[in-house]
Parts: structure tokens; C-alpha cells; sequence
DNA sequence: GCGGCGAATGATACTGAGTCTCAGTATCAG
DNA sequence: CTGATACTGAGACTCAGTATCATTCGCCGC
């Protein structure tokens, strides 16, 4: 729950308001726990009796993730879904089962992609790692009792 | 071109009928040479004079994913795209200027992935790499002349 | 505490990718 | 050639995401 604040500190640190539509989006993402969808948002929006508008939801999802406190990534089924985050880079682990994603830190991507560069006389700017898998829980869970 | 041949063995080999319509895909795809969107397909196909049904579009590009001959990959702007290949565990470098991608052969991710397992605790069976940047052509271009 | 300005909101209409259906067609085996 | 059936395509449909714009609200100065 204190990922909301984070969420709002965010907010205040780089100059934009703090309104009460904000303030519930952050709340749902700090709910959520793993890995979440626009519409996952939206739909928790309802399911928890307040209402914001479906543009409202984009919008906040969109300037959280410009300031850097929630990043996007892109789910094996093909779903645009993003996780809270604690900036700077890193990459996750994401659970298939229940969906809650981990970060993890630089794992040494950076010099792989200066070894595929090398290989291929690209220019490599950007890259983009997503790990799948099951959690400690979910594997607990799936080994029988 | 001969990539269309490629897609094509592929359908045949796998017990699928090779019929006009996935004929003309597969050297859509062919003519692509680097990542390319099922929306892209769609026009080329009209800008070529050639009509093929949007829904027989979609179908064969599942077919040839299926297959293994064409691979998903998300474009860093969030559009699904996709990318001729020729089967087995590789990545690939996309180009953000013109689009080109090359295939890479594996770096060291399966160490790197078995690294996040360690750390992590998940049972990571799946990850997905895609990296972005220039390719040698367009840094020329871009290097003035 | 009050007022004004501009940012933020949300209802709604819209866009467009991707899916589904189903009648008609084409492929391939025999 | 013929039948079984896989495939096709027109078009309706779904639904995520965007654009619009009048209204509201947070923030800052007074």
C-alpha cells in the first residue's frame, strides 16, 4: 500500500497535481500486486465502488509510466499490461499463474547486447526483456498440496 | 523470395493445404524482408492489386506462428508485429528506422535466464528478448551521405 | 478564506485492430 | 470425377484505446 505513495510522490515531485481520480488509480495499481492491465484497472475500479473514467484511467496509467514509476510490458498472450516499479533499469519476472511479477536487477543484458551489436553492426539503442515463469508460491502450491 | 518457398514447404510438411490465398501471403511475407504488422499485410496486399480477406490474413500468419516460421515480437511503440525466421531458439534485432530485423543466434540468455531462476526463486520457462536499435545501413545514411 | 487560471476530468462518440460466423469454394485423396 | 472437408471471404461484431469538449477542481497568490 505504501506503493501508492510512491505513486503520488512521483506525482508531486515532477510538477502535476494531486486530484482525487489520481489518487484511486494509484491505489488500484499499488492493489495490484503483480502485473495489470488498462482495463484490469478499470474493471477493479468498479469492482471497488468508485468511479473513474475509462480516459482518466489511461491517462494516469500513461503519466505514471512517463514518470517512470510503472513500465510496460507486453504479456506472452499478447496483452498490453504494466507493472509498478522502482525506476531505473531493471527487468521483470512474471508469474503465468498468478501474475505478480518480480524486478530484477541488470543481469548482465547490457553486455549481451553490446555482444549481438558487435555481431550484427547494429546499433542496438533498446532492448527488452521479459521473463515467464511460475513464483515460489505457485510452485508450491502446483507440487501437490 | 525464396523465404515464400520456405513458408510454403512449411505448410506442406505440416499436413496443411497450400492454397492461392496463403501462396499470396507467404510472399507477402517474403517481400516484407523485416518485421511487419498484420494491418501492413493487409495494405500491401491491396497496394499490390492482389485481395485476400482480412480474416484469411490473420489465419495464415497463425498458421505460419504455428509453424514456427514466423515469430511474434512486440514493436517498442506497443503494435504486434511479426517476423519471418527460420525455427529454433533465437532473437532478434529490429530496426527502429526501416524496419529490417536480423536473427541472432543465442547469446548466453538461457545462463542469463537460469541467473534470474537462482536469484529469484521463479521456475522461469519462457522469455522473450527483443532488441532495438540502427542497422548498419540506416547509421550510414544517418552519418551524413 | 477567496478567486482565478489552467490543468484535469469524464461522458460520449469514434477508430481501428482483431475475431467470429457461415455459406460458398477449392483442394486433395481415392 | 467425386465426395469429404479444409479453407475462404464478406461483413458484422467486440472491445481496447483515443479524441473531443464542456465542466470541474487543485493550486497558488492575495
Amino acid at each position: 500500500m505504501t506503493a501508492a505513495t510512491t505513486l503520488l510522490a512521483a506525482l508531486e515531485g515532477s510538477g502535476h497535481r494531486t486530484t482525487g481520480p489520481r489518487r484511486i488509480v494509484a491505489e488500484l495499481v499499488a492493489g495490484q500486486d503483480g502485473a495489470f492491465t488498462a482495463v484490469g484497472l478499470e474493471s477493479a475500479a468498479r469492482a471497488g465502488g468508485v468511479h473513474v473514467g475509462r480516459a482518466t484511467i489511461f491517462r494516469a496509467i500513461e503519466l505514471f509510466e512517463s514518470l517512470g514509476v510503472v513500465e510496460r510490458v507486453d504479456l506472452p498472450a499478447g496483452d498490453h499490461a504494466y507493472v509498478a516499479c522502482v525506476s531505473h533499469h531493471h527487468h521483470h519476472v512474471i508469474c503465468t499463474t498468478c501474475g505478480r511479477s518480480t524486478e530484477v536487477e541488470d543481469v548482465g543484458i547490457e553486455a549481451l547486447a553490446r555482444t549481438v551489436g558487435r555481431r550484427t553492426g547494429f546499433r542496438v539503442d533498446e532492448h527488452r526483456l521479459e521473463l515467464f515463469g511460475i513464483c515460489p508460491d505457485c510452485q508450491r502450491v502446483a507440487s501437490g498440496t
